[in-house]
DNA sequence: GCCGTTTTCGGCCCGACTGTTTTCAGTCG
């Protein structure tokens, strides 16, 4: 699968490009290309071997031709002649917070600067400050942005990044000049990683508001500081941009702030071909300047002839064709959500008790939960013996008498042995009502060991879903190798469900699979993984990355009511 | 380099902030 390693070579290709000084919209268009390949919903290798990498969004004639020298041979002279003729060391100092192409250019001409390194030892020498355009001050922003690059290198995952920004939203709230205030950016769409906190406020002093944001506790720098428009460096590393705009301006200020960069220029592409305008203040007619009525989030839209697209869907422009033609998904939602069907007790390494975990599920409106504790080889989290899970089952119908609206289901995470055989026995498993079957061990195994690991759990007829399918944990743990074209295609074949793990470390399926999923027909499955009664919290999560995959109720299998879901578990062992 | 319900050539989005400048280029989102 090669998606990813395709779409980052010609983002690197724009980045050569452009230390080149080569024609702007030639960088674009890579960059598009880049885009459309890293979020497209097959892999790339055979969308190349059935002759379609032309129809992908973005990719001409020329760009088809590189890749596809790339997938025969594994090189591109085109890249590898770029390299050549570009010190390598200078996309570090392009990456640098600040530093651009032009400086970087620059740097290298008049100081010889060729890395991160010598550009660090010209700052500390006062060098720097004597090119053209350059000054003391450039030195000193420079320091701090290669320090910042050091220290943050990686993005920050969703769930660490929403409770910071919901806190600085609230603080924001409490201003008396503030009279709205809406979390925007790569946060409100979604993305399971993000660069920054953007924050967006409505009122009609934007300095008092500046001044109170650039003092917010955990403010640890202030980088810009302007009339309407603020960027801060925050103590837990993370970067924060807040903007002010009028309240009349809020509804398109919204649109604009969400993003992504790729939709909104598409949308501003298609405001002009309407003789329209449009900006973060509002929608205008290209001849006279007249304002068009925007009340809402929803009119920006109207206003192009398209329906609404919900925040998650903003990414590539493709999205807003589907929007013209009404090919909109609609998409799932929490409310749509009538269980969850991966959760842990204190009978192996959760800490409440089924009891527990039941009611709060029950609180929260669902109809169904399944226990799903570990199995016996997982000893480090007291995985359960057969025999236990015999207890198990008769303590869960012992307290399925208290409810007539709502019911345990039985079930395990049964681990998937290093072969693919699993943990219990076929007798067991057959009375359980859900079998989510997972990987745990010999994470090192290689594409082909793992692929056919997991294929083979998938074959046996009691096994419903597979849960955390590709084992990641953001920032810590990588996730092992599969070849996520052939899971697709046993999982299709055999009905066997995905999950989209909503634990906000895991996310697994992330949303590009998870569209692959959807795109091949496989059925998903919304779990927590919940290791507490809190943790049934992390269904938003899980629903936002379904959304991300363009899902729709039906294609989520805990969507199900009861009587459907126990139809189609039945049928699925068949 | 891509793309086409006005076009196969000539277009290809919009604005804020900084630092270094006398009017703006570079960077960022």
């Amino acid at each position: 699968m090669k998606n990813l390693e395709i779409a980052w070579i010609l983002e690197e290709i724009a980045d050569l490009l452009e230390l080149l000084d080569e024609n702007p919209f030639k960088i674009r268009a890579y960059r598009r290309a880049a885009r459309s390949i890293e979020l497209l919903p097959e892999d790339i290798e055979t969308v190349w071997r059935d002759g379609r990498l032309g129809r992908i969004e973005g990719v001409g004639k020329a760009i088809e031709e590189k890749v596809s020298q790339w997938l025969a041979t594994g090189t591109m002279p085109f890249y590898e002649e770029l390299k050549r003729r570009v010190p390598p060391g200078l996309l570090e100092v392009v990456r640098v917070p600040g530093v651009g192409p032009k400086v970087a250019l620059a740097l290298h001409r008049e100081l010889g600067v060729a890395g991160l390194y010598d550009l660090e030892r010209a700052c500390r020498e006062h060098r720097v400050r004597h090119v053209k355009g350059l000054g003391p001050r450039s030195e000193a922003n420079i320091l701090a942005g290669i320090e910042r690059l050091r220290r943050q290198a990686a993005r920050t995952p969703l769930g660490m990044a929403i409770p910071i920004a919901r806190e600085m939203a609230a603080a924001l709230e409490t201003l008396p000049a503030v009279r709205r205030v809406a979390i925007a950016g790569s946060l409100r769409r979604g993305r399971e990683t993000v660069r920054d906190v953007d924050l967006l406020v409505a009122s009609p002093t934007p300095e008092s508001v500046m001044e109170a944001f650039v003092r917010l506790p955990g403010v640890e720098r202030v980088i810009a500081r302007g009339d309407t428009k603020s960027s801060v460096i925050l103590k837990v590393g993370l970067q924060a941009d807040l903007r002010v705009v009028a309240q009349k301006e809020f509804p398109a200020a919204l649109h604009h702030f969400t993003g992504s960069r790729e939709h909104n220029v598409a949308m501003r592409e298609l405001a002009h071909s309407l003789g329209l305008t449009i900006s973060e203040y509002g929608v205008f007619r290209l001849a006279g300047g007249e304002r068009l009525p925007i009340s809402d989030e929803a009119d920006v839209f109207r206003t192009l002839g398209l329906e609404y697209i919900p925040p998650e869907l903003r990414e590539d422009g493709s999205e807003i064709d589907a929007a013209r033609e009404g090919r909109l998904p609609r998409l799932v939602e929490p409310g749509h959500i009538r269980g969850d069907l991966h959760v842990h007790s204190d009978w192996s390494d959760g800490v409440h008790s089924i009891a527990r975990m039941a009611e709060e599920a029950r609180r929260r409106g669902y109809e169904y939960v399944a226990i799903t504790d570990h199995s016996r080889s997982l000893g480090i989290a007291r995985g359960l013996t057969p025999e236990r899970l015999e207890e198990q089952l008769e303590e869960i119908r012992r307290l399925n008498r208290r409810w007539d609206d709502f019911r345990i289901l039985t079930g395990c995470e049964v681990d998937i042995l290093r072969d693919g055989s699993l943990d219990f026995d076929d007798e067991l498993l057959s009375r359980l009502d859900v079998v989510v079957a997972s990987v745990h061990s010999g994470l090192n195994q290689d594409e082909e060991t793992m692929t056919e690991r997991i294929i083979r759990a998938m074959h046996n007829p009691h096994v419903d879903i597979i849960g955390h399918p590709t084992g990641r944990v953001l920032g810590r743990r990588d996730p092992y190798p599969v070849d996520m074209t052939r899971i697709l295609e046993v999982a299709a074949r055999t009905g066997t469900a995905l999950e989209i793990n909503g634990s906000p470390e895991r996310l697994d399926l992330k949303d590009v699979h998870a569209r692959w999923a959807r795109d091949r027909g496989v059925m998903l499955c919304v779990n927590t993984d919940a290791h507490s009664a809190d943790g049934l919290g992390n269904m938003a999560f899980g629903v936002t990355v379904a959304r991300r995959a363009w899902l729709e109720p039906r294609d989520v299998l805990n969507c199900l009511p009861w009587p459907e879901l126990r139809q189609r578990l039945k049928d699925g062992r068949r």
